[in-house]
DNA sequence: AACTATTTATAAGA
DNA sequence: TTCTTATAAATAGTT
């Protein structure tokens, strides 16, 4: 997508890292919550590095799992 | 995307909505396998009905998570 | 299961 | 670092 192909291949640069970290996950998010609404099904999503937990998405019904892994 | 805009409502058509819960699935894995590479993070995505669970996903070093989940 | 017209996501740029 | 935009990628409807 964007001006260029993608590589599909660590992103060196931290910052870059970070900033492409942040768009996607809100793709992600989006995608993940689309499919529990339009198919009816629960999604569970975690992130996470080596830093400890980055990110989360559940629908209601998964949030249980979440809890577990909190 | 396609030839129509996104209505985000459950869709009613029972094979219409599996059709859309199978290629939504497949791109949903694969944006959570770019980003993992991409951004260097561990990811698990679980999706289940109430029929049980319809797919998962998940990096190495979150199949532990996996694991525990199955 | 393929195709393609279009929408959507996003890599770079400002 | 928020906003823009050119372009790549995903996918809805079709066959």
């Amino acid at each position: 997508m964007g001006r260029g192909r993608v590589t599909l291949k660590r992103i060196e640069n931290k910052l870059n890292r970070q900033i492409t970290f942040s768009k996607r996950m809100s793709g992600l998010m989006k995608k993940a919550h689309e499919i529990s609404i339009l198919c009816d099904v629960d999604v569970a999503l975690i992130v996470f590095s080596t830093e400890g937990k980055l990110a989360e998405y559940a629908t209601n019904s998964s949030l249980m799992i979440m809890v577990l892994l909190t």
